[in-house]
Formats: structure tokens, C-alpha cells, sequence
DNA sequence: TATGAATGAGACTTCATTCAT
DNA sequence: CATGAATGAAGTCTCATTCAT
């Protein structure tokens, strides 16, 4: 796909810098460090595609290399050996995730309206995506990963299930939700989000799954049936 | 665990054969016929073990011939290669649920009591147990094996969200469900379930989940709290 | 070499015996557990040639499985990687050579004797041979593998030392021997020896050495000159 | 252990150079031919140390370099490539033995006091140190370096022999040596110092041995015990 | 039918060598 | 001159599959 696009795209400006100065804000300096992390970007990504079409032990690295655009031995100057790859690779791709609900506002509107928002969120940027592959891959090379296992638990679903049992008693106190109970298994409220995710990458092309309304049926069994919409 | 135990208990009878005489009373319900089927099966449930401990591609045939008491090559007398044992596999286990889905007993009660009976089932049959793990390995496997995700859903998937879909629409004639829309999404029944197995697979250890008292919460949630239990 | 001569050379009477009875003392039996031994041993061989032309890191199991006349994996099946490998290849290589040293015949005839009958054996059998080229082979491996040099000191070593020390007391306590002093240092006896092994391995095409004539002299400065030869 | 010296030394110095400006007053003594010299003189120090610990071949230009402090490339500024390092190597830490033994002071005393003098300088600069290893490590590696072994047999060991050959022949000539065949080999003069030499890389911590002792007796067997120590 | 030794393609990984900076 | 990131050939080892017994 992308081959070697760093190297042939700046050999022009990389010489530039060799010449005369740092050429100063114009050019986005491609310089070696620079160029380092592109191709350490380059990898993950790749290795993230053929991860997620394969599974971790079908995966080759020959075809990460091929597909990142390098050498199979460049890959070992970025990652000890494909396993601490594999490892190294969903924490890099978690953690903007992480970021994200870190960054999430303060409940300001009604309860529903904010996990509806949450849910439109994860609709766009999970369901269906490659973010969503690399759940699926996550709950296939789990066992075999613990380290993977151990992290996606401490930095995903800890945080998530203690954001949504926040919100769910804030609905309680609200009287928005009347399940009390539901405070104690915040995972009813996201489960048919995840099922979206994994019905999506295994049964899309025998029965789409509308996940909107989906989701929104699931919301108004919590919330009770919205009047107005 | 049960190793080498076909090869153990037998071969005395098998060495007769192989000389051709019949082993007339050494063990008269055991003819060829039937050891050919104890060996299949004998493969089976180890390829199973292995391939949910490992997945498809890090499973060795060495350790399920090893773990079946069978030589190697034995395995190719009953498979033709490594994708179709895995392939058959998933089928032959998933028969006798399919069997067990069908001979569900007519709705006599109510549809809350109908649901719970069969959450209980799926409880003690499924979450937690090896069946549990077929589910994550077919999630895992299934985008590599098409068919085995074809099957799984033609075979379970689809009965199993029809089954579900008719008790919905019963629940909702009886009045027992008030949320008219779940129909169209009987996923949301059993998505608490399937969360259920994957959790235990996964995040066990980091945070136990009593499966049962959740699923319990989630029926509240559809059917509205029991006053009387 | 002696490429897949087994498998060649007797196919006939291996199907023999699958027809019929044993063969029983006709034919040497060329039955699974011989083949096996056979083909360890061809790969002991090749590898032995190899090593020694090439040192252990530089021989490539490719060189190796080509000159036994078997598959790469084959080397597999007799032994777990490279390096035990090379280490059990030299037990094998000197475990004869040991028993030969255990086997010596009791001392008779002059201490002179004897030990010229000795260097002539070792003059034979070692010097300019394939198994002088072992004792280089030791000398330089020995660093990296400890465990062979320490095999290698305990069976052939200390043993021939303690073996030449016997024979100095008795040249000693005969009046064959003048230098008493030569007891403690065993190694000054068989030094030459030595020599004359490594030698032949390095130095032989810029001067040829007469091993043989130069033990004799060193023999005449150690029990004095020979009046009849 | 001696890591990175040149480079942490001179970094101001070197940049300096690059732009073009002459590195004035900073080291006046240290120029740009020096500096080559010294970095060489590094990597061939570093490079002795590996080769000496794992072989040639096992041997990694990384290691050298990082042992040398200089980058690997540097390597290829003063070596053609690994092969030419490794011949060129061995000259270089020859020259200046052979110097020595150029330099040996006309015979003057006894031949006994001649030979116990360098045997005595044998010992303290070559058995057990540094110098004690390069010989077994062309022991090692001259079958597959057949110009190092040349060299070493047309710099050392023939200039060697030829000058042991006239101490023996001047010892015979004056009376000290009794045995008149010993001149036709030299090499049974100085088998027990190599044989010292060998034992100490491979069996001292087995059985350390007293190489002074044991060359004095020989040199007894050869000259007659002395009367007075 | 059952066996398991043998095979060899193919995977991961290393490392001598190059070259833009 | 010096650097060290990048390369890719080549090596070790694994394992699905075959086949003579």
C-alpha cells in the first residue's frame, strides 16, 4: 500500500539539512528522528492490519515488513521479537482510547443524553472499524496474552465500567433509571455495544445489524420509552 | 489428563487384528466400527482442548495426536488436514447444542420463567466451561474460517436469535414485556450472556463476575422487578 | 559421501519383513531401530567432517543434513539443537578412544617398550588422522564449551595423565628412567605428541613433520639413548 | 570496560573538524592521522578481546564496536570487511613479538641460562595472558585462515624454530646437551611451553599446573639436572 | 488400519555490510 | 571522517504432511 513513501517523498529536503541549517519552520523537518517514528508508525500499522486478518500466530512478519514498506530486519531495530510487537502494539493503540475517556466533559445535561452521546461516539469511531478488529483480537489472543489481557483490563475496562456505574447511579439519583441494581453491573449497559462490535466483524454480510437502533432500543429499556425524539 | 487412552486399553485386540484373526471375545461390542468412532471422537476432544488453549494456527497436530493417544498419522485417517479436523470440530461439538435448542419444551409458563430456565442452562452449560471457550475461539477464528463462522451462524446463531425473538414477541403479547421494540433486537436478551462468557475467559481473575445474579438483573430490567422470589 | 545409502540400498529387505515373519538370522535386520542407529550415525560422521573444517559456528546443519544424506529435520529427531549436538558428537567420537586407553595391556616388557607401542598407536590412529583434527577441534571449541572440555579432561585427560604417570614411576623404580622429576609432570611425556597433531593440522604443507622420528628422539632424551635399533 | 574512550575524549574536537575549522589549540598533539591511529589501535585491541572469547565466527563487528567506542562503520574506514579485520588483526598483534625475538641478545652466557631466560619470558608474557589465547586461537582458526596460519608459521614459528635450532646446536657444540638429534627438532624443546600454553585456556580450573616448574624439569631432561639452584 | 520416522517448506531472527546524513 | 539506521541474505528450528512398515 504505502511503500517507502518517507524515504522517496524527502530525499530533497533531508539533503537540505545536511547543507546549511535547520531549515527553521518551513519544511516539517524530516530528520532522522523524525524519520524513525514514521517508520515505527508504519509498522505498528501494518502489524495492526495483518494482526487483525490473522490472529497473531498466522501472522508473518514478512508481510508486516512487506506491507509497512521495510525490511524484515528494521523491524527488529523497534521491537525485541514479534511477541513484545504484538504486546507493545495494542498498548499503542489503546492509548489515545484511554486518552478519550479521560478527556470526557463533566455530566452537565440529562444522564441519557449523555450516554446516548457516548454511545454516538462509539458507534462512529469502534463499531465496524479496525478499532473494533483489534477488540475482537483482543478478546481471541487474551488468554494467550495475559500481559495484553492484564492491560486492556486496567486501562479499558476498569476505567469503563467505573464511568458507566458513575453515571448509572447519577440516573438513580435522578430518578432517570429505575433499576437500582443496574449500579451494580454497569456491563448490562455496554453489553450490546460489544455484541455490536463482534456481530459486525463476524456476521455483517449474513444480517447487518442496525447498532444505532439497536443501541437506542437497549437505552430506552433502561431509561424508559423517550416521548419526544 | 486422559492420556493415551485408547491406545492403552487396547492393545491386545489391536495387535490381533493386525495379524488377522478377529478378537472374538476380548471385546465383543468393541469391533472395528465402533474403536474407529472412539478414536474420532478421542481426536476430537482433544483438538478441542488444544485449540481453544492455543487457537488454530499455535495448536500442533503433535499434541492432539499426543493428547488423544493417538499416532500422528491416525489423524489424517479420520481428517483430511489441519483446517478441515478444525472445521469438522466446530460442527461436530456444536451439533448436539443445536439438538438441545431444538428440543426446547412449548412455552407453557410464563415467558419470564421460560427465559430464566434457559439463562440457568446457559449458566451451568455454557459460561465458565469448555463450551464457554468454543464461543471466544469461534470469535477468534471465525473472520480466518468462513465457514466455520457460516455454520456457526446458520446452525446457532440465527436459531437462536429466531427462538429468542418468538419468546419476545410472546412476552409482549402476554404483557409481561412492555418494550415493544425488542423484538426487532432479541440480541440485547442475550447479549448480557454472552458478555458473561467472554468476561470469564478474559478478566476472571482481575474481577470475578457472578454471572447469575447479573443475568438476573438484566430479566428485571425487561420484564420489570419480581415482587415475590 | 555415503548419500541415503540405508534407504537405497535395502528396500527389499525391509518390505520382507512386513510380509512374512522375522527373518531370523539371515539377513542383518536392517528393521526401524537400525535404520535409526545408522542414520545417527551417518549424521555423527557429517558432522564431525563438518565441524572440524569449519569450527561450530561456522558449520551450517544445511552442510551437515546434505552430507549424511538426510533432511534438515531429520537432525531434529536426533538431537535438540546445534550445540548439544556438537557436544554429544565429541562423547561419541571418544567414548572408543577411551575404552582403547581402559583396554591397554598390562606392563610386561621394558617401560621403553611400552610406551614406544603407545606413541606408535597414537602416531596410527590420531596423528594426521581425522581424530587429530578432533583434538584441534577441542582445543578450539573448548573456551565456548565448557562442558566438553570438561568431559574431555575427565575421560581422556586426566586419565592418560595418570596412566603416563604410572608408567614414568615404573621407568623410574626400573632405573629406566634417570629424570625423577619427570613424575609430576606427566605432560612433558606426551607433549610432542601433541604438538605433532596440531602440526600436522596447520604447518604440514609448509613442513612436513616426521612425528614418528621426532617421538623416537624424544623417547632417547627421556630413557637415554638406544644402542641397537 | 574500556568503553567509548576515544569518543567521550574528543567529541568537541571532532565537530570542530566537520565545519571546517582546524581544531586549533584544543590538542595540538592529536591531529586527524593520530586520532585514525588511536581509533584503529582500539578496534584492533576490541577486536583481539572478542575474537579471543568467542571465535571468529561467532564473533559480532557490533560487539567490537562497542567495545572499541567507535560506530560500527568506522570499522569499515580501516578494514575491508570482517575476514581482512581478522588477518589483518593477527599481523599487527604478531609484529611486535617477532621484534622480540629479533632483538634476542647475542648468546653469551650458558646455552642453559640462554634457553631458561627465554623460557622464563615465555612465561610471564605469553602463558596465561592475552597473548597465551591468540596462539590457541590461531590454533582455532588457521585451517579456515590458511594466510594466517602462513604468516604465523613464516614470522614465528619457523623464525622460532630456527633460532631454538642454533641455541641446541651451540649447546651441543659446547657439551651441555648430550643428545646431538635433538637439533633436527626443535619443536621437542618447546612442546611443554605450548602444551602450557593450551592447558591453561582449557583445564586450569580443573588441574592448575605449575607451568615454571614443569619447563625446569624438562629443561633438566635436556641439559642434565643442575647441581646448584 | 495404525504408526511414527522422515521430509522440506517456511517461519523467526541475526548480523555483515552499505550509505545518507 | 564518522555515524548508525536500514537492509536482506542466510542461518536455525518447527511442524503439517507423507509413506514404508
Amino acid at each position: 500500500m504505502t511503500k517507502k513513501p518517507t524515504k522517496a517523498a524527502t530525499p530533497t529536503a533531508a539533503r537540505a539539512d545536511a547543507k546549511g541549517r535547520a531549515p527553521a519552520d518551513a519544511a516539517p523537518a524530516s530528520n532522522r528522528a523524525t524519520r524513525a517514528a514514521e517508520r515505527r508508525s508504519a509498522i505498528v500499522e501494518a502489524a495492526m492490519e495483518e494482526f487483525i486478518a490473522r490472529g497473531f500466530a498466522a501472522t508473518r512478519l514478512d508481510d508486516i515488513a512487506k506491507r509497512a514498506g521495510v525490511a524484515k530486519g528494521t523491524i527488529y531495530l523497534h521491537f525485541k521479537d514479534k511477541e513484545s510487537m504484538f504486546e507493545e502494539l495494542v498498548r499503542t493503540v489503546i492509548v489515545p482510547v484511554v486518552a478519550k475517556l479521560n478527556a470526557l466533559p463533566p455530566p452537565t445535561g440529562s444522564v441519557r443524553d449523555l450516554v446516548e452521546a457516548f454511545a454516538g461516539n462509539f458507534l462512529k469511531e469502534v463499531i465496524g472499524t479496525r478499532r473494533g478488529d483489534l477488540v475482537r483480537l483482543i478478546v481471541a489472543e487474551g488468554p494467550r496474552f495475559p500481559s495484553v489481557a492484564d492491560f486492556y483490563y486496567r486501562e479499558v475496562v476498569s476505567r469503563g465500567i467505573a464511568g458507566m456505574r458513575a453515571l448509572i447511579e447519577l440516573g438513580i439519583a435522578r430518578g432517570e433509571i429505575r433499576e437500582k441494581n443496574l449500579a451494580r453491573y454497569p456491563q448490562i449497559l455496554v453489553a450490546p455495544a460489544m455484541i455490536a462490535v463482534i456481530w459486525q466483524s463476524l456476521f455483517a454480510r449474513h444480517a447487518p445489524l442496525d447498532a444505532q437502533d439497536m443501541l437506542r432500543v437497549h437505552l430506552d429499556l433502561i431509561f424508559g420509552e423517550r416521548r419526544t425524539t
